[in-house]
DNA sequence: TTACTTGCAAATCATTTGCGGTTTG
DNA sequence: CAAACCGCAAATGATTTGCAAGTAA
């Protein structure tokens, strides 16, 4: 469950994104503190759209427009990271530093969406990227799969 | 270097792609002759549009839908497959078969792509789905980096 | 005040599709 | 000949952008 958050009143304690935009020196105005907590709250990996939803209940004068400019600010910000499920659109999930670095693991089935973490694949992936002569910088891995239902 | 293949005469040695055509029981067409054997004579990662400039020089009345169509047909046969380098458009490469199974390295600052396999990073994957209790069927990997100028 | 933001609608971009005419098997 | 294909142009779907009005610092 996520933690109660206030997504509308002003005077609440701000959510770790709304910190960051501080951080980096934002302007924050009303749209970008309601996509903050919106963000904040979210527990999976919504696209525009579904951002788009939260964000209308909340104020619905908000538009589309501010959601994709927003994202792609907040991306930019290192506050969200984009990601690409296969489907034909972004994702997106708050940056949550080194220390929570994650991977996924799609269920083509459902297209319920795991998060992992192993640190050997961190390790193999800087070698890797070292053997070939590079600096990592960046990196994407997504596994797709079934779940199993009988082992063999 | 390509292995020299005509790309327009039809009584030319077949590619392996027309090969993988013929074996699926494909239609064998001349766009589809034409589009095999541009992709046959791929070694790098085109997109939809660079196809359609390769195919163009070959036969100038192939349309551009003929290329999304077939490539929409290829990899519903595993002929090709396709692939996100992160910018907008797809990617295609000739499918080669589990035994040519590889991941690329992208260098941000060029664009330029390499290819890598590594058993390690096969086994991992493969053990990391099993302990989340899925069988794998597919996943996409790309590391993003720099070229190393100095060592540290 | 003044530069930064936003909503709206129109514009892009990549990809898909309806349709009438054309080929392949 | 019938089913599958194709080119063309219009349609989509996701994301971006120009512009005039609104707003944070």
């Amino acid at each position: 469950m996520a933690v109660q958050i206030p997504v509308k009143d002003t005077d609440a304690v701000e959510t770790r994104i709304e910190d960051l935009c501080a951080k980096r020196g934002l302007r924050m105005t009303e749209p970008r503190r309601v996509i903050a907590r919106v963000l904040s709250a979210a527990e999976d990996h919504p696209d525009a759209e579904a951002l788009y939803d939260r964000v209308k209940e909340v104020d619905p004068t908000i538009s589309m427009a501010t959601i994709y400019r927003t994202m792609k600010l907040f991306e930019e910000m290192d506050i969200v990271s984009k990601r690409d499920f296969g489907d034909g659109r972004a994702r997106y999930e708050p940056q949550s530093g080194p220390e929570d670095h994650h991977h996924h693991m799609i269920d083509v089935e459902t297209g319920e969406v795991l998060e992992f973490y192993n640190q050997e694949l961190e390790d193999l992936k800087k070698r890797i990227a070292r053997d070939l002569g590079f600096d990592l910088v960046d990196h994407h891995l997504e596994l797709f799969g079934t779940r199993r239902k009988k082992q063999h």
